[in-house]
DNA sequence: CACCATTGGATAGCGCAACTCTCCAACCAA
DNA sequence: TTGGTTGGAGAGTTGCGCTATCCAATGGTG
């Protein structure tokens, strides 16, 4: 372990190795996310060199939360990477684009008949709902797909899926939806919104989840006892 | 096992390729999730001859639902299904034990100094809620767990991750979590009862999630329009 | 009864994805 | 110089969810 020529936490000029330290991944790993264009390259300083800095780090912590708790494919990670990047689009283009390609469950199998039946279920849902710009883009959404599949399986197994009980939950994923935008907005740069609505995505479902399920289970207690 | 003396629909034995005919999924595959015990063995009718009922099918449609659709590693599968089964259980001990075993994202970094900072934060959280259950339990649950997690890698990134945020949010997860078990408490028998938390945590969660992002993208549009 | 496709069971192999290892020349501080 | 370190590239490893192959017992058909 020798000592590199900067014995501080530079705000500049970081090694491969010292990203790794701070960040507790391996080096095997940050090349193979520089490989796979997860992380953008170093400032080559020479033929055989490249300084990183706090915004490598940066990213390099979003990939991790991306593919780790988020469990995005590193080939989706690095497609949502590039709409969180590309600042040619506009805000909220630049966020679907980002959302757009966010991880989505398996597509509904076209030949099974409860597809046709789900998807029937969704559109009726969507209206009773009033949304309708999810209404017209419809199939083209890869979320309108996921949620699609989604209740296929459902019917597949028998559950009935009803619409009411549908919309009194999509009711109250709107008022979490609410909450997200607001929070959103007390990020200032553009920038910081889109890497927020997508952290807002893919780090805040699990914990929604976590706690939806905490939930549950204080529910059943108060309910039944333990 | 259990499940072939116990839920008789049709009496009407099956071979395994009726089964898969049935269910779409190849002969192989079934015999896979037979030898890894996810589907309870058929009744052997000779040597080298085995039939399977409705129950199975129902079961192997459990199965691929858990699996594809929810994403479960074959030996969690296993684990919850393990539990579904054990009818020595009373019903919310039975259900607690299937959902104990359902997956958790990463447990938390212990080395990481956020994830010290993300369990205070829990803790305070939970007593904000007066989920006193699930503060008692604290990090014996792997909800629990993957909750710390989640806020710890929030942390990280540099998310407040506040407090008054997080309950609102739990909050609008607790209603969600009342609807399931009002919607749970329609099935009768407690087999049924068990085997729809299941779903409803496997599946539902998708599904929710997928209404979630199709509402942020509703209230972005009402805000900024398209 | 004889025939042979089918069945269930066991084992080995495949394909993908996410790393991880190995090598090597360039580099830089000592 | 020199010896440890660096970045880059490709091959290798691991784990998992299947899938393909083989085999003997079976059982419907004629």
């Amino acid at each position: 372990m020798a000592l590199s020529k900067t014995g501080r936490k530079g705000r500049h000029g970081m090694r491969l190795s010292e990203l790794s330290e701070r960040s507790g991944v391996s080096t095997a790993t940050i090349k193979y996310y520089l490989r796979e264009g997860l992380i953008p390259a170093g400032l080559r300083v020479s033929a055989t060199q490249a300084e990183y800095d706090e915004g490598h780090l940066r990213r390099l912590r979003l990939v991790r939360a991306l593919i780790q708790v988020g469990r995005l494919p590193v080939a989706t990670a690095r497609e949502v990477l590039t709409h969180v990047d590309d600042e040619s689009l506009g805000r909220t283009i630049r966020l679907g684009a980002a959302l757009w390609a966010l991880p989505h469950g398996p597509s509904p199998d076209e030949d099974a008949p409860e597809t046709a039946e789900a998807r029937a279920h969704v559109a009726a849902l969507l209206t009773e709902l009033g949304w309708s710009t999810a209404l017209e883009l419809g199939d083209l959404s890869p979320v309108h797909r996921s949620l699609v599949a989604s209740v296929a399986s459902l019917v597949r197994l028998g559950y009935p899926c009803d619409i009411g009980y549908l919309t009194r939950q999509a009711r109250i994923m709107e008022q979490a939806a609410v909450h997200d935008l607001d929070e959103m907005e007390t990020y200032g740069s553009e920038a910081e919104q889109v890497e927020k609505a997508v952290a807002s995505a893919v780090l805040y479902e699990p914990l929604l989840m976590s706690l939806r399920r905490l939930a549950q289970s204080e529910e059943s207690a108060r309910r039944y006892g333990l």
